[in-house]
DNA sequence: GTAACAATTTAGACAAATCTAAATTAATAA
DNA sequence: TTATTAATTTAGATTTGTCTAAATTGTTAC
């Protein structure tokens, strides 16, 4: 069986929302895929037709086994190509996403195997996501934001999820990547902005949109 | 300005018959793109629209300057991936046309200036075409097939111009590659067949279809 | 329990790239 | 030069993914 890019794009997003948020329906949908409602109710009815997804009208839907594997192959792709990007091609972490969406939709299982092979195995992406196996296995590691992490104890960066360039530059600002060694100093109930000392710099305050994307090791 | 996948197709396809064969018509681009004639008109007013070439109806179609640059960067692309493909992850030569096709769509100069740079740089791909700078230009090389050599003069394999898997895997059957050395030994007016020596084999006869497609420099 | 509202789906339409069948133009051959 | 043939184009339809506007279903507040 193969998929347009369109079907790929659908099946990736809704295993992100699945992940995401304990309910998804048809609008959050078509907002992630930037799409009005209705047209998001014709391709769920394409979806299941292809026994990607299970599908009730108006009661839900959510992945089939075939369409939660269809899911990590694409995660896969894209995450191997993240790093193939960052560490063969010299890209910054923020620049890499967008290509990746382009060369997660190249089909050939042969490529990705030999990508795989050529990159050694990396077991995680540029942004500290894990990278599937070709089962669609990856490590599971308990890891929290900086809003529910304790205070006071050495922190590591392990992930960044949020691929927004934005994001990612005014990270590179703070001198934040992953591996960096942090300490969380205090919370702010205010605004909900957290202090932190990250290695042996001064202190600095960062907001909690920008708090609740970084995540570090438990 | 950006172009969709079909498009890009449409543009290097003209772009070979034009070097190919001094005359190209609706009936032969229909035939290179597997499409109907008819299809074929409905898109060479799309693409005279987008000034990627010269158009008049019933009398004939011509890349544009516009056009011709376009398939040019297309074409660094394909040859590009093709190279990363065999040197980088180990594909055999025959496997990497099909997949270059893909990988010539995703757009971004800078991720081919990276990875341009990445291989240092290649003058020529796998199947030895050139491959055309940043600027669309190529080296020009004296090279000629099987059919037009002179015998008895030690040649080397420069390019072989058929990228189907069938062709490509017939000369590695005959141990002949980018490189190898021969020497013509006669020709037989019969049936168009070339006698040859391959480095200090046994001589092998090749049948005319694959003769004109082994190309050496002169 | 039902009225109001929110979420979802249907109906009908559109753009891109294709098709078939019919019409038109150009080339060629007598 | 004109008739025939070959190449090309037009007309009208189809598929994919999308849209708007209207209808339907489910949920929630009173």
């Amino acid at each position: 069986m193969t998929y347009t890019t369109t079907e790929e794009n659908y099946i990736k997003a809704i295993y992100h929302l699945e992940h995401e948020h304990e309910s998804v329906g048809t609008n959050l949908l078509s907002a992630a895929m930037q799409t009005k409602p209705a047209s998001v109710t014709d391709m769920l009815k394409k979806l299941e037709a292809k026994k990607l997804l299970h599908y009730e009208k108006y009661r839900g839907f959510r992945l089939s086994d075939q369409g939660n594997k269809l899911a990590l192959t694409i995660i896969r792709k894209h995450r191997l190509w993240e790093y193939f990007l960052v560490e063969k091609l010299g890209f910054n972490w923020d620049e890499v996403h967008v290509l990746a969406e382009q060369l997660e939709h190249v089909s050939s299982e042969d490529l990705i195997r030999r990508l795989d092979e050529f990159l050694e195995h990396p077991a995680f992406d540029p942004h500290g996501d894990p990278i599937p196996d070709v089962k669609g296995k990856f490590r599971k590691i308990n890891q929290d934001n900086l809003l529910g992490l304790p205070l006071k104890k050495n922190l590591k960066v392990s992930a960044v999820k949020n691929q927004e360039s934005e994001m990612l530059n005014l990270l590179t600002q703070y001198e934040i990547k992953i591996g960096t060694q942090l300490k969380i100093l205090r919370r702010f109930a205010y605004d909900g902005s957290v202090e932190i000392r990250i290695e042996k710099n001064a202190a600095t305050i960062l907001s909690k949109q920008v708090a609740q994307h970084i995540y570090c090791n438990l």
